[in-house]
DNA sequence: GCCAGAAATTTCAAACTTGAAATTGTTTTG
DNA sequence: CAAAACAATTTCAAGTTTGAAATTTCTGGC
């Protein structure tokens, strides 16, 4: 074990704490909004991509397993803030797309959201952004074979 | 909403992409060891705290609620691998530490996990690992009121 | 056209996670 | 000392998440 894979790994769980810690903030955040961190994912993925997603997309956006994906669909349907659509061309995939009520309710939250995660990064300024971006690229690209 | 904020939005977003990756990442690993990551962190936490510690400060350094150490602790226990010690001073408090076999357990891991780390994040040098550690930690201490 | 394989989604059981309420025990204060 | 305030843990219901298996539908080779 050299010193500088010890390095690596202080720094991931270092970022794992960072990671964590917003998530933690970012959940209170959407309690005093009446909704959770994966539903406004869903609705934030379904809001950069207005005609729609099937499902397979929408799993692989957020990173989450496909059975996960279906149950947070399930949830914000019934709730009538999104919709399902069947294929015509491929009788398997399905699209799914924010309603007007779940636009309406994104909307409204958006910007607060925004302004939550920059005051939470405040301390960042532009060189540490840019720092940030290209570290994180590279990082991203690393072992997931 | 400034440029500047978006920027912050686009960098969190990243993060957390690049955060999610590296967890499914281990979690795949992990699964080839027959466990799973929570349990991992659990004992990773109990491992750098030999002499064990309380329910309470274990959340804390998870960063996970108390029920949640509850529920991972009580499935460690029921596999031999973490052992509860009711304190004699306070009756309140409960200690958590790894029994014989856990502290086994961890140690046939904690090498490969470390490798695992360092394979995903071999992109990263000695300076990004000083960049990156010096920016996380002013992240750290954001709007975290 | 048929059929093996691949693809998209759902289903399912088990585990994980949260946040609030309940329990139990300690401490402070009137 | 009694009672209120506080603290540590567990319990609980509901939601989230995974990964594997099942379903349904396409596609390509024969």
């Amino acid at each position: 074990m050299s010193d500088l894979s010890k390095r690596r790994l202080k720094v991931w769980i270092r970022l794992l704490g960072v990671t964590r810690a917003a998530e933690g903030e970012l959940r209170g955040f959407l309690r005093g909004h009446s909704t959770t961190l994966p539903r406004f994912d869903v609705m934030a993925a379904l809001w950069r991509r207005r005609d729609g997603v099937t499902m397979s997309e929408l799993s692989r956006m957020l990173l989450v397993s496909n059975g996960n994906a279906t149950a947070v669909v399930d949830r914000l349907e019934t709730d009538g803030l999104v919709l399902r659509t069947p294929s015509v061309a491929d009788r398997r995939t399905v699209f799914v797309a924010l309603t007007e009520a779940g636009l309406a309710a994104f909307d409204g939250l958006a910007a607060e959201h925004e302004a939550a995660v920059d005051r939470m990064f405040g301390a960042l300024c532009e060189g540490d952004l840019d720092l940030l971006t290209e570290v994180l690229k590279r990082m991203g690209k690393g072992g997931a074979a």
